[in-house]
DNA sequence: GTAAGTACGTACATCTTTGTAAGTATGAGT
DNA sequence: ACTCATACTTACAAAGATGTACGTACTTAC
């Protein structure tokens, strides 16, 4: 009975009470809410805000020369995301030209160390993972 | 004078040539191949497939048993994206009901450790996070 | 006087991702 | 005979992410 739930039928091994899912995420499990604070964290512009905001703070316009290819808006919807799950410090001065400084939270920080780890095995790694690329043009 | 290039008037830090780009990424620069793995890395299955292959080959239909929620499209989708970028290997024994074998390239499993390291820190960090939303919360 | 910089918010268009449903070939189980 | 399981693919639709352009309020530089 109960014809179907959506998100249902899959990752059943895990019948934790909605308690349990938030003492400890499970990523597994389609309705963690982990899932929200990995989307906001891998988004396409989160990681590498994160990353432009290891070592210190910067202004919004600092962010937006250091990290290619953003708009304004995205930036300022990704820092929201960040600020929103805490980790990301928002402090805004009164002043005429606008002036606002974002950091990172002690979560921050830790969060940005992880994603920091991640994109460096990339970047470092992108020409062994290009090589398969490569690999794939000769195969056509 | 060359109005506008979409991609360009930021990130201008780094004129690097193309050849030094494939030698190690830079993913703060628009144009970085590295921004393409990244994309399917992080993308929203991309990181639960990692972690899933971790420590032994599985099945199409056995990971989208453990995997909350996801399509067999996407599960399709995103096993290709990162077959192409080698971090996982795909065989297919030509028996008649399908049986085909997902696994982590030696590059994959550097790649999911990575992920593994970001998505254990979200899981625990969770309960501290979903602080931050309660405050939120409050303040209506 | 005019242009530029600042940190956004908002409306609108569009691109990408994601989901749903259906189809495929064949053997095993009932 | 009928259903189910397998590992997908394809078409179509919807949702969400992203981009573009414009507005703002005021100051500084030219």
């Amino acid at each position: 009975m109960s014809p179907h739930r959506p998100t249902s039928g899959t990752a059943r091994s895990a019948p934790l009470p909605i308690s349990e899912q938030l003492r400890r995420g499970n990523l597994l499990a389609a309705d963690c809410p982990s899932r929200d604070v990995l989307k906001h964290v891998t988004s396409r512009w989160g990681v590498l805000v994160l990353m432009a905001l290891e070592g210190r703070t910067r202004r919004f316009s600092e962010l937006r020369r250091m990290i290619g290819g953003v708009s304004e808006r995205m930036l300022a919807q990704t820092l929201q995301w960040l600020e929103g799950d805490g980790l990301i410090d928002r402090v805004a001065y009164p002043v005429v030209p606008p002036h606002v400084e974002y950091s990172l939270s002690p979560l921050g920080v830790e969060a940005a160390a992880r994603v920091r780890a991640l994109a460096d095995w990339i970047e470092t790694s992108l020409p062994e993972i290009a090589e398969t690329w490569a690999e794939r043009e000769q195969q056509r």
